[in-house]
DNA sequence: CTTGACTCCGTACCATGGTACGGCATTTAA
DNA sequence: TTAAATGCCGTACCATGGTACGGAGTCAAG
């Protein structure tokens, strides 16, 4: 089965430029187009950003999902690195927000206790 | 104190384009210019920077540094208000790297268990 | 008094992931 | 058959937080 652009966007919910967008960046190929007439996305094409769009939602940038997609037929080992790298990058970014959530829990419970509104313990803590 | 701008920057360990681009961004003001020769930064600018990269420390955006600097003398109920609305978006950031952490880690362990080299059970989860 | 280092300023560019627009071609429904 | 709706394509623009560059001016050391 194939569709045209809009149809292909419609069924996948993303707009009709982002998977123009994808063309350009290569993340997956335009359709040849008719002598005349309009491009046909084949089902592989949306199968294709389908993926895209499931990696993103696993974290992934475009340039990772592209090291991905071209990793398709490569042994599983070296798409183990990848998702282990992006792992402990997740693990590094969750530590430095429960670091930032305690602070600003405490700079918070400090603004509880306060009782003279024209001087706040945040505004306070960022200066000098 | 007053020093030129490669003397601030050096001290705050920041890039001089640095500076100059939270000119742009009125986030400091530029000092006046002497008839001849160079700016002088006096040391509330610095104070200021400061205060800026504490506040990005904290998770703030520029815009939002910009709203915590002009409630400088405001009362404390406004700061709070925006660190509250900080502290939800880190609480929801968090949830959804959790979740994130959590599929990446059994996608893994399906890995680990996987003999057929050429089959990756991360690349299968992705496909339709 | 020259040379090298620094400043000033406007402007352009970087990554990231798209979104929007304008003008023309084509298709589809009335 | 004709008008509205889509497609196509190049290009420009959005936010975010800077970084880089080029050509002046200026300063300080030798």
């Amino acid at each position: 089965m194939t569709r045209t652009i809009s149809e292909v966007a419609r069924v996948l919910g993303v707009n009709v430029e982002t998977i123009r967008f994808y063309e350009r960046k290569r993340l997956i190929t335009q359709p040849n187009k008719p002598i005349t007439g309009f491009r046909h996305y084949p089902n592989k094409t949306v199968d294709r950003i389908r993926f895209i769009k499931r990696a993103q939602g696993l974290g992934f940038t475009l340039d990772e999902v592209a090291n991905l997609l071209s990793l398709d037929d490569r042994p599983c080992s070296q798409v183990q690195d990848l998702a282990e790298q992006k792992l402990s990058a997740v693990k590094e970014k969750l530590a430095s927000l429960r670091r930032l959530e305690e602070v600003l829990q405490s700079l918070l419970a400090l603004c509880h206790n306060n009782n003279d509104e024209s001087c706040c313990p945040i505004i306070h803590s960022l200066q000098p």
